[in-house]
This record gives C-alpha cells, structure tokens and sequence, in this order.
DNA sequence: CTGAAAGCGCTTACAG
DNA sequence: CTGAAAGCGCTTACAG
C-alpha cells in the first residue's frame, strides 16, 4: 500500500523527477505542473518525508530541549518556537530534561541521530560546561541558561539588572533584611544569585540566601525552617516560578501576612501571580520575544554560518504587586 | 562528513549487514558484537533516523495534536505522553491547532507525510464529524473530546458526572440560580454543558448557560454583561481553566465578593486555584492517568489491530474550596 | 524544461 | 550466524 511519487508519475503521465520538481521549486512548465498536481489529487498522494530528509540531506527539524516543558516559562517559550518552526516548515522535537545532566546526554545523542537542522537548548551548568568540548553537527543557540563568552548563539534575560530591580524596589519601600531564594541546577539561578548578592551590597545590606533544587516543593521545605527563625527576613526574592509559589506557601503555612509579616517577589509573571491576594511583585519576562529571538538567531546561523557569535541579552519588567507594599511598622 | 555504517563495518572487518544486526535486535555472535561496538565507539557512529525510518517502514513518531499546549490541561498531558514515547524509544511530534479546523486539517496532512506510527488527538467538533469518513494510515486514539460511539479509542472524563458533581455540590449548599459557561469549540463544553442542564433540572431548577469562545478575555467580556444583570446568578459554573480564570477576573472587577456575592466553580485543579483566597472549588481531572492511558490504548492498538473500539471514561475528583461555602444569606 | 540514472543510509529477505 | 544484494521513496546532478 501507500502511492509514491512513480504512481504519480505514471498517472500524470509524467518522469518521477518531473514529478519531484512540480512538488518542489524545481523548473517545471506550466501544463505539467497543472498534470502533476491533478494527478497528486486524483491518487491522494503525499510525500513521505523520511524519504525526501534521508535524499536531500536535510531533516527540517528543529530541537527544543527544556528542563521541563510543565515550566510556564518553557511551555510559552515552545509555542512560540513551534509556530515559527511550522511557518517556514519545520519539525519540531521537544525533549524534557529534568534539569538531568545525564538525560541531557541522552537527547543530545537523539538530536544527532535525527540529524537535526538546529537546536534551541536550555542546558544545565553541567552541560553548558561541557558544550565547548563536544562537537555538535549543527547550530545550537542557547535559551535561558549561558555562560560568559561561549560558543553558541544565546538569548537570555539581564539577570543580574532583573534581580537588581527586585531588590531596589524592596530597599525602597523600606526592606532590609531582604532573604534570596535561587535555583542550583541552572547558570541562571547562579546569575540572579550574584546580582542579589551585588545589589544587597550596593545598598550596604547583608546578602542571605539559599541555593536549592528547583522546585516549590524543595522551597517549601526550606522555608518551613527559615521562616521560624526568629532573624527570619523580611523580604523574600524568589528566582523562578516555582520558588516563588512554594514561598507563598510556606507563608501561608506559617500564618503570615504578606506584606505585612513578609514581603515576596519573584520571576514569571504567571496568571497566579496577579489573582492571588495581594498580588505578587514579579520580574516579566519577554517569552514570546525569547522564542521568536531564538529561532531568528538560528535561521541567520543556519543562513550564514561564519556570523560572528552572538548573545542576545533581553530586559525583564518589573511589575509592583501589592507583596511589595511599603513597609510601615 | 558523517561515519555510515559502511565505515563502521570497515573498522569492525565485519559487514555492513551484521552492523546493523549487532546494532538492532538481529542475531549476532558475542565476538562480532564486542568488534562493532567497540568499531562504533571508535567512529563515533550514530544512526542516521531517517534511513532507519524509510528503510524499516516504521517511523517510530507519535503525533500529538491538541488546542493549545499552553492550556494547563495539555501541558500536563504531554509531558506524561513524551515520557512513555521517549520510554519506549519513539519520537513525539507536537502541533497546537488553536481550535481552528483548518489547521487540523493541516496537521493531520503533516502527520500522514510523517507517517505516523500512531496519533493521540483532541479535535474541534467539526473535525470529530469528519474524522469518520476519513481513511488515516495510522491509529488514532482521541483524548479529551470523543462523540458518542465513535470508530477511534478514546479516553476522556465522564463529563456529565463531573458537572453534575459541580451542580449537587453548589445546590448542597443553597445556591438556587446557578449559571454555566460552556465552551463552545469542543465537545467536551457540550457535554458539560448537556450534564449541567440535566442536574440542573433533576434539582427543579432552571438552567442558564452560555456558550462561548474558550478564552478568559471572552469570558470576562460575557460576565461583564450578565453580572450587570439584576437576575444574575448567585453561582457560576466554568467548563475549563481558562473560562474560570475570566469568570474570577469578571467578579474582582464588578467588586463581587466571593462566595458572598457569587460563588464559583470549575474545572481542572490549577496551581491558582488553590493558591487564590478563597480557593476554588474545582473538578480535577486525572491528567497523568488519561496520557498513561491514551499511550496504552495506542500500544495495544498497534499490537493487536483487530481489537474493538475501547473508550476509557474516567471519574474526575471535587476539591471543594472556599469559592462556593455555604449560603448564609 | 525534461528524463534516465544514481544514490541518500540504512534493513531485510535470500542464500549459504 | 554471516554476507552480498536489493530496495525503502525520494532528489539531484547529468545529459539532452
């Protein structure tokens, strides 16, 4: 079963090349392509793409590899990568990674064998590391998560203005012992932890912080303990969407008031962080602008592959929430 | 560029032919194996997918086609269906049709050039009718939406006992004028919305729905009018997150206090939902266990085609929260 | 512009 | 168990 391209050749009463070009942008006369495509019609025939990316050396695939696409952050981030990817006719293969370096591995050997036209990748620190040494056999460009320098193309926040934004609109409404809450697996929680620390210590404040596994429920246990110290802060910032939700809860688990017993603000202007009561002060991010950046990047690479490297580095909004209310005892 | 495995069978003296058997799953001796092994490594060799593909006739490739992956609810379930994929060394392939038919359409061309190995789907209405008459080369097993009968497997909610859940629940509690907000693009807003008019009427009370584009921006809008009503509901019933997340907007801008004013309820147990004050009362639905589910079906349809038609209709759970305590008035 | 032929990188009957 | 050969369904130089 199945009709390829010779029973539409001999239906069109046509060579399969001729074929081939009247699907393609290959040469052909009018009348013939007007054959080809009645005959397309009449048969029901549809290219077999494993066929046409095995002969023309060229999968049309793009990979995205997030840590997890459950992240408000990457789930925005993919829909806008798969619009664009469709648009100019691409494929696109998400993987989750876990933040597992190891699983990291596993993908990047997957996205070899798919022979992948480009990557949009969110790695961990570890992989980010090893980036340098490993030859890939196409572009990548980095979301997210970057080093200094680099190899690849990359897109990715100004952590450190974002976070220091966080801590500025906290000194003035009267915090001061302002706690920090960052994620450990990534270079991004890295960041937002060293401009914390540079912010605190450009207002003269003491820097206190935790770095932890990325998950609300991870913070929601460290809290439990934080918060019941009697130096607890008075401010909590929290790097990611997940932090920040976990922080909420510790606070409403310990039965304070927010702002009042304890200020909170965040990353990822998530619907919740707006409903919630009061609402929550948060650093936006431009997905939308991240993902379509990230496919631009890599369709000029792709285009021209000697472009110099290039890091994209995108300003987050401050949003004020009532979370971050001015202090008034 | 690129080791084929000519170049393997080269370094491992052995032929191509048995490469590919040390690799697959063919018969080969423990010395013979050890030698390719040890020649891939030496290589450097990864399989070229797309001649596997072609060559094997099996693209190994599961097409997911949904609304929109932003939608909490198929965030959800496509992390659970890519795990299984990935698990069981297949590709996923995603594509968000936003509601429209067209797109369907589409996609559903896409996925034949692919030729998929199987498909899990949640279409609009207009595409369910269709999707009768229409031949596809692979299975298809419906998630979230399915019609009565039906030629494809298909796991979904049990509709109709949920929302009647959600109907008994609010008349336990004295709510009398309960209105419903039903999306009007999928089957899964008319069922819902035929399971609340049924409740609604086996408590003697008269229905009031409306059925609408499923979006928060168009709920908000709806509700701007109807609370405005002097007849307007003292409950609001909402088909999906999104309609719910309008509904809550709509009541905090008209300055209706919740449950006092109005109490509401829903669908899908969002992070929101229990994290706003009050919480809201919601439907969960068993997400992990509906992909887990769909992925099985597909299996066992692909393992043995004869097997009859099987709809897997699964119970949703109430989470009763503060959004619709008891009437004191 | 068109066709005949080669070949992309694999897997799989077919012999042995 | 192993190898030589054919072929999956296309595209693309190569001639004309």
């Amino acid at each position: 079963m199945g009709v390829g391209i010779k029973d539409v050749a001999r239906a069109a009463g046509v060579s399969p090349a001729t074929v081939s070009r009247a699907l393609g942008k290959g040469p052909v006369s009018e009348e013939l392509r007007a054959l080809v495509e009645a005959a397309v019609r009449s048969t029901g025939y549809r290219p077999n793409l494993a066929a046409r990316r095995l002969r023309s050396q060229d999968s049309g695939t793009i990979g995205l590899v997030v840590a997890d696409i459950r992240n408000p952050f990457f789930t925005a981030v993919s829909r806008v990568v798969e619009d664009c990817a469709y648009r100019a006719g691409m494929r696109v293969i998400l993987c989750n990674t876990d933040e597992d370096p190891e699983r990291e591995a596993l993908y990047l050997r997957l996205m070899q064998e798919e022979r992948l036209t480009g990557m949009i990748f969110a790695p961990t620190r570890a992989t980010l590391d090893q980036l340098a040494h490993r030859a890939l056999d196409f572009p990548v460009v980095l979301i997210d998560r970057a080093g200094p320098g680099g190899q690849h193309d990359a897109v990715v926040l100004d952590n450190h203005e974002a976070v220091g934004d966080l801590v500025a609109h906290l000194v003035e409404r009267g915090y001061r012992r302002i706690g920090g809450l960052f994620g450990n697996a990534s270079t991004t929680g890295l960041q937002r932890r060293d401009g914390y620390v540079a912010a605190m210590q450009r207002f003269g404040l003491q820097p206190d912080f935790r770095l932890l596994a990325p998950s609300a429920e991870a913070a929601l246990q460290l809290l439990r303990a934080w918060l019941a110290d009697p130096q607890r802060p008075e401010a909590i910032v929290a790097s990611n969407s997940l932090l920040l939700m976990g922080t909420l809860r510790a606070a409403r688990e310990a039965g304070l008031a927010i702002p009042q017993d304890l200020a909170v603000a965040g990353f990822d202007n998530e619907n919740w962080t707006e409903l919630v009561e009061p609402g929550i002060t948060v650093i936006e991010q431009p997905v939308e602008e991240i993902g379509r950046a990230a496919m631009s990047l890599l369709f000029e690479r792709l285009k021209t592959p000697t472009l110099p490297v290039r890091k994209l580095v995108l300003s987050g909004r401050c949003v004020a929430r009532g979370s971050t209310a001015s202090r008034t005892s």
